[in-house]
DNA sequence: GATTGTGAAAGTATTCACAGCT
DNA sequence: AGCTGTGAATACTTTCACAATC
């Protein structure tokens, strides 16, 4: 779903599924949390649960990887967080650039989720020569000419484009040429890029969108139903309940060229 | 998919699947574009090429919605913006608060994409005191003791929560008690809420951990084929070529409680 | 007795391919 | 002749439900 390759036609097991592939880093924050708290094992069902899925889709999930649980046990903590880690390829240093340093760019060089995943921000590139040498997030800025040399001499395979969506083509231009193969876009634009580079994309519009979509369902059902609806004081419930249903991660890539988040369109 | 809410049985024709709904933001987007370029009609297989997707995929889609298109012609593109900005709920005003004004909620809030598809900035909220008063991209940020007056004041049902992880699920608790019926969730946590509210996620680090996940899946095959793979020097093409067969939208929450983006784990 | 791992069933989504309209 | 709209075919995903295992 996410990008332009097949995944490999599969002789044998070596075909997990985008829809598994996706929720992976979901299970492994749950894990790693129950990690901290020296939690030693866990069933498919506390694990789901902490994970917001249900309990038979998380074991199909991990029936992809092997045969990792105990029957009549459960599944051993940390074990599970190191397979799944190497599958998800984070026990290896990945350097990233992330290009366009404005309120986005900064926000993500401040994530902190970073390097605790094996994801370390090489470079910062904004296209400002005034930034140049500003530090953010204890990073030096370094201008656009830099590029190449910086992905060449780190070794950069992963890119972030956080510039306004009128640079995103370019940008990702320059970055493929000078070996970037995976891009993560917030630009709200379809990039074009050649066979074996994957993209994806993050827009905030297009969830506000969504939400849009299923808020005026909801309003007309209520209307349907012979209720006026007072903007936002139809709900009456309590603050807490259960967990939502389905939570979908807003990260899939499914169609082509999503709508990215945070810039100027 | 994005939600706890089954949306209508469906007497007739008024079920829209949910890839769907996530593909008319698309869509749209790209006919906004033609639209300012003063395009009258477009077919099927040129809006699809600007949208990132294939034409049969986009008919199929655009079916859904009724028949809006002439045979042999194509579309209309004005009548198209009209007809999907409705679908999508996006012909009304939706007042929007954003909860947690760091380098991410600046973005958010300095993000131009929002006025232009009916989703307006009512107010930016955050926990410091300091930060009372202080105008982020021109809209004053007030404390989190005034989150309940301002989202009935306003009539708000949507909430952005761009918080730390740890105040997350308390933040929408509160949007919820207060009315808040749809919330997208940049907080790296899954978030508990009462039936027939929405939740959409943001991530980062799970789109990052995506990308790794191919990007072994890449350097796998070509060691597997008997190359020595220089770090980022593996790549030879030319830096543009064909789009890439399906960027998937970094939108859909898929599975359950997602791993949101931007702040500390 | 508890809990995994997994075939088989059910539900969704995508793609094909062409009849039908302009 | 060109292009939409859509049934039918295919592919993918989720859920069920239970035998296998500890």
């Amino acid at each position: 779903m996410a990008t332009g390759r097949t995944h490999r036609p599969a002789t044998r097991s070596r075909g997990i599924p985008e829809a598994t592939v996706a929720r992976l880093p979901l299970y492994l924050r749950a894990l790693t949390a129950l990690s901290e708290r020296s939690v030693p094992t866990v069933s498919s069902e506390e694990l789901a649960a902490a994970a917001g899925v249900n309990s038979a889709k998380l074991r199909k999930d991990f029936s992809y990887l092997g045969s990792y649980g105990t029957r009549g046990v459960g599944y051993d903590v940390e074990y599970l967080v190191y397979q799944i880690s190497r599958e998800l390829g984070l026990t290896q240093d990945w350097p990233v650039v992330i290009v366009g340093v404005g309120n986005l760019g900064a926000a993500l060089a401040n994530y902190g989720g970073f390097a605790s995943r094996g994801f370390r921000v090489a470079a910062l590139i904004d296209a400002d020569p005034a930034m140049a040498g500003k530090p953010v997030a204890g990073i030096p800025v370094q201008h656009t000419d830099e590029l190449e040399k910086i992905v060449q001499d780190e070794g950069v395979s992963i890119g972030v484009i956080a510039t306004p969506a009128g640079a995103a083509q370019q940008v990702c231009e320059r970055l493929v040429a000078a070996g970037v193969t995976s891009i993560l876009n917030f630009a709200p634009t379809v990039l074009s890029v050649p066979d074996g580079v994957d993209v994806r994309k993050v827009d905030l519009s297009i969830e506000l969108q969504i939400l849009a979509f299923h808020e005026q369902r909801k309003a007309g059902e209520l209307a349907a139903a012979g209720t006026v609806v007072p903007a936002a004081a139809s709900h009456q419930g309590p603050a807490v309940a259960r967990r939502a249903a389905d939570q979908e991660p807003v990260t899939d890539q499914g169609p082509d060229g999503d709508v990215p988040a945070v810039m100027p369109t």
